[in-house]
DNA sequence: CAGTGGTCTAGACCACCGA
DNA sequence: CGGTGGTCTAGACCACTGG
């Protein structure tokens, strides 16, 4: 089926990692050394420590310098969790993908958007509040908060058109960013808009990203309970 | 403050992540090649190649044979989510686990659940279900099917000393795990167990392992929502 | 075609671990 | 102390891109 020949590296790579996931090697039982696979592939040292340094970066084995390379323990199922732009999201499962703006303002932050913004109370601060549609349903609320230092021309662009996420990506290089994934209630607003009853739990993503000292961005992500959920895959 | 003398890689990652999050290198500009990183750095390109592939690796540039390296679009802030064994996660929290165990039988496989294993329908399956305490107070409620074919004497441990994730990860080599969160209200049993009332919402996880040619468990994982959230944190 | 990145070698020196 | 992995070099050949 694969005509093309791996490198050697990926080779090295395939048979140990075919023991481990066949079993053949438990969990911290000794990897041959460097040396014991390099004569057993007959390729280079650095070709060999490539391979098995890739698997430990890939969490399947743990080296320790001046001892050896054991099977990891798997116990820790690590999986990534893809934190995206809705708009690329929506595309890429085929769908259209439209906005809907409710706010673009302007406002004074108090002490708590403060704290979180890292600004002092009072300072300015922008605040934007949209509706994002999948195929013409109401799919996520979005309620943002936007430190003027890091994009100072926020409030001006057409968010019809560009998404908060992408547009302060572009403008911001991000150092930083955090989230957090809970289940709540939606607020009577955020229910009216998304079209659902309010004893609808709904997925609350809240995330902030960070450029240099700035907190750049504090967004409130609403995702409705039944038409949303996270997923993620891990193989090897 | 760091006296240790970095690598010379890193010291070049370093440069080139620097120019990134510092905004002189925008998406989409040119990385120096590897032949000028290489002079700028008085080291050999075997170095700086280590360098920007692991930058590359990491996200932050796109490499195209043959044309060169730019700064990659970060419009997919990426970040890893730790699927992980309840009780490491408690005990890493500084906190104490136990577990009560509710359920613990063999049971016939109906077609929904036969199809999710990939078993044929009436196949012998194991049914567990458990609630995990964080300082006493219940935490995570976990509903899960075991394939007999991954683990034969899954019904004989004892659940209060090991859990499920633990023991299934020791015994059949993890070829595969994919994972969902929703956000749902509990059932009247859950919410009972839980402590919390029905109105309550919950993040739900549910997750599927394989090991090699078997679906080896299938668990639902349900926290109350004002007791749990996962989160994350992105750097670089 | 010249320039790029992808891979590979045969050495080398070092820091570290365990006996 | 010998064996391990971590790093590094100065070459090399190749596949691919672009003009």
């Amino acid at each position: 089926m694969n005509a093309v020949r791996l490198p050697a590296y990926e080779q090295v790579k395939a048979f140990v990692k075919a023991q481990i996931t066949q079993g053949a090697w438990r969990s911290g039982d000794a990897v041959p050394s460097e040396s014991a696979l390099q004569q057993q592939f007959g390729v280079s040292r650095m070709t060999v420590n490539r391979a098995v340094k890739e698997l430990a970066v890939e969490g399947l084995v743990t080296r320790v310098r001046g001892s050896g390379t054991v099977v990891a323990q798997l116990h820790r199922i690590s999986s990534t969790l893809a934190v995206r732009d809705i708009h690329d999201e929506i595309l890429e499962r085929g769908h259209e993908h439209s906005t809907r703006v409710l706010t673009v303002e302007g406002l004074r932050a108090d002490a708590a958007l403060a704290r979180q913004l890292k600004l002092r109370a009072g300072a300015r601060v922008f605040h934007t509040v949209l509706l994002h549609f999948e195929d013409g349903v109401p799919i996520q609320f979005e309620d943002r908060h936007v430190n003027p230092a890091a994009a100072p021309h926020f409030l001006e662009i057409d968010l019809t058109q560009t998404t908060p996420t992408r547009y302060l990506l572009e403008q911001a290089p991000l150092t930083e960013a955090s989230y957090s994934i809970e289940a709540c209630l939606p607020s009577a607003t955020e229910a009216r808009y998304l079209e659902i009853k309010r004893s609808e739990p709904c997925l609350v993503m809240t995330r902030r990203t960070v450029s240099g000292v700035h907190v750049a961005s504090m967004g409130r992500l609403v995702y409705p309970g039944l038409r949303y959920s996270f997923g993620g895959k891990f193989q090897l």
